[in-house]
This record gives structure tokens, C-alpha cells and sequence, in this order.
DNA sequence: TCCAACAGTTCCGAAGTTCCGAACTATGGG
DNA sequence: CCCATAGTTCGGAACTTCGGAACTGTTGGA
């Protein structure tokens, strides 16, 4: 197979990176890809919680992340690893990577909003 | 017309507010309203710079804004006026409004891009 | 009241994108 | 070579986006 294609940081685009991140199993995986550094694709099926991802799907969800500038993806042996390219991202547009993922863990956390299923105790 | 639907503050989610963001017209729109404080929505045809958009994916993109929880539209006699919620949003998602602006001004002003049309002089 | 001009919205078909199962390719072990 | 594992590509159904034409709503003039 041949290497994997990988944005130069300077041609990765602000819309580019929001696309990919507008969508919250991308910015899950992207998520789980930051905190530990490196993560195996097929590892991040479970990582997504409660919704089962089809491979091809989640292979397009690679493919978005690592052409957005996201991520770099290795093939090690049988698998791949992808690593995030937060420094270099975070360096070409500055606190933008931090408030994407903060902004989605703070509506993970959060119980006030008015579609909720039950009223509170 | 009946008001316009706005989302209350606890319900604006990050995705909507990435997706919303994710195309350069819309970005374009959002951060002439956050300059000005408030726009007309016919103004911001020419806002958007050399592209022209047409009225009814205009109006479009407003909407998007609008249900994404981004701006807040108030019809004043014949015309609509745009006001950015950024105050809100700011205070429910700090720093990422700041940050996707701050990208999309970097980016536009970023001429070390490989997709340049000339050599550096 | 009727009419014209203007500001935006809605409708709807064409074009593009996303989703995901099935078939495929690449790598490693026996 | 054959099988298992990890991931990609294909292709069709479902969804989204774009934009011209027709529409609604508001103002001002006669």
C-alpha cells in the first residue's frame, strides 16, 4: 500500500479542521487519539462509546482526521497507528485544538440543557 | 412572520457551532457581524469579498448561523438585523469562538501555503 | 385600497456528500 | 499457499447543499 497522503501544516485549513471536527464520533476519536498519545484504528471502535461504528465507516472517519491535518497515520506490521499532530496544529492556529476539545467535554458534562429526557430529581 | 427560532444558550452544541463555522462564507459572515456587532443580512452579499452569493443560499447560511446558536436575527421594518451571540457562546465554550476566528484571519493572511500560485520573491 | 419596489424565505431539482455492507488488498504466521 | 487479522475501496441508498424561480411580508406612493 502505498504511504499515506499527509497535509504539509501549512496547507492545513481552518475549514478543514472544523469539518472534521464537527462531526462527535470524529472529535471522540480525535479525543481519545490526544490523550493517549497514539491509538490503534480498530482499538477506537469501543473508544466511541455507546455507537458501534462500521469499519469503512470508521476508516473514512481516519481518512477525514488525517487529510484535515489532524492526525498521521502509520501502517505498523498488520496495523496502523495515529498520532495526533496537535503541537504542529496547535502552533499554526493557536488555542483552537484545546477549545474544540474542551467545548465537547464541557457538553458532555453538562445536564441543564432543555431537550433533556427527565426532569430533575 | 412569526419571531425566528433561536436555540437557548444551553442547547447550542459544539458540533452545530463547528459545522456552522466550517464553511469560509458562513465564517466569512460571523466574523463581519462579530466586527460590526450587526449586520444586514443583503450588506453581507459584498461582505463575503469576491465570491457572490446568491439570496437564498444567503439566507441559508444565516439560518445555519442562527440555529446553531451563533447570531440572533431581528426583523426592524422592511430589513433583518444580525447580532453575534458571542458574549453567550463565549461564556458556554470559552476561547472557541476566538480561536476559529483567529484561525480563519492566520490562514487568510498566510501566504507559505505549498498550493501558491508564485515562488516567494 | 391598490400597486410597485424591496428584503428575505420557501420550493424543488440537480449536484455533491455521507453512511455502511460487501468485496477487496496488505501483512504476518504456519 | 492458506488462513486470520487490519484496513481500504466500491456502490447504492439516504441525506445535505446549492441556487433559480416563485412566494410572503413590509414600506411608500398615488
Amino acid at each position: 500500500m502505498r504511504p499515506l497522503f499527509h497535509p504539509a501544516i501549512e496547507d492545513v485549513s481552518p475549514e478543514a479542521v472544523l469539518h472534521a471536527l464537527s462531526d462527535p464520533s470524529r472529535a471522540a476519536i480525535f479525543a481519545n487519539i490526544m490523550r493517549a498519545g497514539c491509538v490503534e484504528a480498530c482499538s477506537a471502535l469501543s473508544a466511541v462509546g455507546d455507537r458501534v461504528i462500521p469499519k469503512s465507516s470508521l476508516s473514512n472517519h481516519f481518512k477525514v482526521l488525517r487529510e484535515a491535518g489532524l492526525i498521521r497515520s502509520e501502517r505498523h506490521g498488520i496495523e496502523m497507528r495515529n498520532y495526533s499532530r496537535w503541537a504542529e496544529v496547535n502552533a499554526r492556529f493557536p488555542g483552537l485544538l484545546a477549545a474544540i476539545i474542551n467545548a465537547y467535554a464541557s457538553d458532555a458534562g453538562d445536564t441543564s440543557r432543555s431537550s433533556r429526557t427527565s426532569p430533575p430529581g
